[in-house]
DNA sequence: TTGGAATGTCAACAACACTGACATATACTG
DNA sequence: CAGTATATGTCAGTGTTGTTGACATTCCAA
């Protein structure tokens, strides 16, 4: 299972592409473009008294706005006390406001102010940038083919919160 | 791009993959897709005294065995103290070894000893299978396209390593 | 022999994750 | 109403992984 092209060897279909050679060179693919991914953010915060965390979680405030603690906790997958220590810096600088649920007050709801808009706008300006000229130079067809693939390899939890969020935009 | 790959080869060209909402679900989709990828591999890491960057220094010594340090620097993008944090515990676990070259003694080339191939088989397998089983929902067009886009997404020297890496292999 | 490259090490620090324990307010339920 | 559950926040401690900066050693090459 673990040696060689154990994974080819059948008759009628062409599984080549299943070797462990071309599962491996998908993997170096995922680190190294992940590094790409991330790079442009990263450089931009590296200035500010911000990281990736707190990128992420802008990002996604942004994406849903109103959106309540409990869930962006189950988006980003990490604890309350890593989540609570990104939003109480956020809300502190001003660029995320929490409010009282109406209908259940036990839950914030998580808005970005205007100024937490202008570095949500400037981080995925970035992101998109790159991801653009990689879609671009790739075409539509690889693209459709990019999310196939990455869909695929999510957790299916991950899966339904990607797809809801897809549904929800646009 | 690379060839006439315009592929809806038409005048006005449709452009709708390249909206803001596409870029943003592209980014999405990598987000989730790499907490996929490295969750299997983190989970056994979990139970040893080892991290993610154990993995990724097994997985380049595994790859290339006799790689200079110098050059794992390049590929993994960390500083040499770090790296130098994570191959000390290695080769004192006795994962790794490391030897001076022979036309250079400065350098130190770094293998696996058979208990850190054991290790790098473990995690490999694990992350395999979880691409191979992404892979082969996708399909062998929707893979191509999925290494087509990440490759694009690099930074340059990256995508020079990664070609470096794919043809050194096979 | 001197300069520079490759490597290793020490110390300090920061970001970001974790666990565990505990507090508070609110909501639901019997 | 009493008791339990939920949502959130907070404190303290810890671990991994990254960073700078400083410095030593070894060795190649001019």
């Amino acid at each position: 299972m673990s040696d060689g092209r154990s994974t080819s060897a059948y008759s009628g279909e062409n599984l080549l592409f299943l070797t462990d050679e071309q599962l491996r060179q998908g993997i170096e693919a995922m680190f190294f473009a992940y590094r790409g991914f991330t790079a442009d953010p990263d450089r931009i915060l590296a200035n500010m008294a911000y990281g990736r965390a707190h990128h992420r979680a802008i990002h996604f405030i942004h994406r849903a706005p109103g959106t309540t603690v409990n869930n962006l906790l189950n988006i980003l997958g990490v604890t309350k006390q890593s989540l609570n220590r990104v939003l109480r810096t956020l809300i502190a600088q001003g660029l995320v406001i929490s409010k009282v649920g109406k209908v259940d007050k036990r839950e914030r709801h998580l808005f970005l102010t205007d100024e937490g808009s202008r570095l949500e706008q400037t981080l995925s300006d970035a992101q998109r940038a790159r991801m653009r000229s990689a879609f671009r130079d790739a075409g539509p067809e690889a693209v459709a083919g990019f999310r196939t693939v990455l869909e695929a390899m999510m957790d299916t939890e991950m899966q339904r919160a990607y797809t809801r969020l897809k549904e929800s935009g646009a």
